[in-house]
DNA sequence: CTGTTAGCGCGTTCAA
DNA sequence: TTGAACGCGCTAACAG
């Protein structure tokens, strides 16, 4: 490996003289410079990322937190924020959680240990609290997205959360669906508990009563998705707002199962706007969160140390299992 | 920042002392690696892994360069990879190329920079061979999976391409259907001709004569899948093998637009075994290359210093979309 | 079992 | 404009 001591004795000047040169210092002569890049371009040096980081006390890489890669929404708002961090000459280290809390705390912890310029979070499913976050990370700058704890400092990224399902319900009470319900999510975190309050808020503006036996919490997989709508079929719901997808998804399951029709029967409104809402049949209507904006505004929050909440407007897809006699489309 | 020689000052004893009781370094009395570990705990030190590593020479980091991580058999690979590696001390910084030949050369060569102890490496498409990859990525280590360069040193784990396409293509046949095609990627890419050459011998072991004008190449997107379909459709073909997902369901948007009614009238096999494949209606037949097992493999590979091929079986997922009249399921 | 010495490769004083 | 000297925090060789 090339050093900028082998480049010296090369040239017979010292380091410093060549770190100066490296670094673009313009104390340096032009003629030196040019020689300096010029030997350093023949003998194939490598700056050594390691030892300059160590020397100047920071780090190059950010480290990105999410609970699964393989969702659309964070795939997206990881490709996001890499399109502003990769500009600003940041590398990011991708940790996945998948929803678990130990997982999490590791993850943290050694993106500490190696000293990342910051850190960009969304927090697992198991996770019920922020307590275990800044011991595990210490002082390192955070970001957190969507699933964000309010008693952080930092910088927060979410989903217009409240406003989005207060559009999906008002949707389905416009189609002329009568017993709505919501698989709400795990309420302890605030995604869903917004989402909760805006179906909440949606329904009594229109003269509905909040009925809390028509909330059926803890389901946003398929699976739970599937149990869960089963239990709202059976309390004589006629439409779902589901607070993620892929519940929305095991709903069209255990609708299925029942032979009820959707939309003519059944309306669905899920969130994330996930690709496979498009592929269902019926295709699922979907409340999108646009997460590629949502990672570029985390990485420009990060980049000018800007703290706060920055709120990223969500948008109503209307597709077929919410459109009732064609109301809405074609 | 706490470091050890804090650590050494409180104590009233040498860096060098605390380094080896925090490294359990056998050659260190009891009493102090305990007096040690208190005092690190009550300090709140934590080790400074980049000087660490500047130190020894090597690096806990692995790069993973993948063109797309919202892939599911890419981000199971990772997860795949990450379960091994983790437990072995590595963490893996991971990059999307977004299969741009650019963006792949940049990828390699910042990970040269960070110096990490390996690439984990699926070249993107825009890349037709090898000769860029050493120039960018020097001395490191390399493992390639699914879409590997033969002529590059290190280990590969590749699926079986040819036994899947093979077994893909001779379901159509015994499903009936007589004038196969295929959307065959982009024959410069390993993977994709060795799904062409399974797909030729499964005619010709049939007495199915291999037609030019049947394969249609550079098709793995759902918009070049479906404007191949078209054409296919127009070479008069009732059914396809597709050597990826994505293009089969463009496919199936073609077919869908043509009337034409599958599995009844047209057959279709993809391969990847997307998530979507199941949803779609009718849902997608599928060859999947258990991405999960690659990723293990190409972690264990790695720290094993193995050289070499390691071929992963495929394994055929029959769906509505080729299950002509019921025979295959239910 | 522990201390001394000597860097890993780089960047940044201070002098000259 | 350049050089000399030092140290980021840690580990490893060699003594003792």
């Amino acid at each position: 490996m090339v050093t900028i001591t082998d480049i010296a004795e090369a040239l017979g000047i010292t380091p410093s003289t060549v770190s100066r040169a490296l670094a673009g210092n313009p104390r340096v002569r032009e003629e030196t410079r040019q020689a300096v890049l010029e030997a350093a371009e023949r003998m194939g040096y490598e700056r050594n990322v390691l030892a300059s980081n160590l020397r100047r006390g920071k780090s190059d890489i950010v480290g990105i937190v999410v609970p699964r890669i393989n969702r659309e929404f964070f795939s997206n708002l990881i490709s996001g924020a890499e399109s502003i961090l990769g500009q600003a000459g940041y590398r990011a280290i991708i940790c996945q959680t998948h929803e678990e809390l130990d997982t999490e705390i590791k993850a943290l912890h050694t993106l500490r240990l190696h000293r990342v310029a910051g850190v960009f979070f969304s927090h697992c499913i198991e996770a019920t609290d922020s307590s275990h976050v800044l011991p595990a990370l210490g002082r390192i700058p955070l970001v957190q997205f969507d699933r964000v704890f309010r008693d952080l400092p930092g910088a927060k990224i979410v989903g217009a959360n409240f406003e989005g399902a207060y559009e999906a319900t008002t949707h389905l009470i416009l189609s002329g669906y009568k017993r709505i319900g919501t698989l709400a999510g795990y309420l302890h975190t605030e995604v869903y508990s917004d989402r909760l309050r805006g179906y909440r808020k949606a329904l009594e503006d229109n003269g509905i009563p909040y009925d809390q036996s028509l909330v059926f919490p803890d389901s946003i997989f398929r699976e739970t998705g599937y149990a869960s709508c089963h239990m709202a079929i059976d309390a004589g719901c006629d439409a779902l707002y589901c607070a993620g997808d892929y519940a929305a998804l095991g709903s069209l399951d255990a609708l299925r199962e029942h032979r009820i029709s959707v939309p003519d029967d059944f309306g669905l409104v899920g969130t994330a706007n996930e690709f496979f809402t498009e592929l269902t049949n019926p295709s699922i209507s979907s409340v999108g969160q646009r997460p590629y904006d949502m990672g570029r505004e985390a990485a420009i929050a990060f980049l000018e140390s800007r703290e706060g909440v920055t709120v990223i407007p969500m948008e109503l897809h209307i597709r077929q299992s919410s459109n009732r006699n064609n109301i809405w489309l074609k």
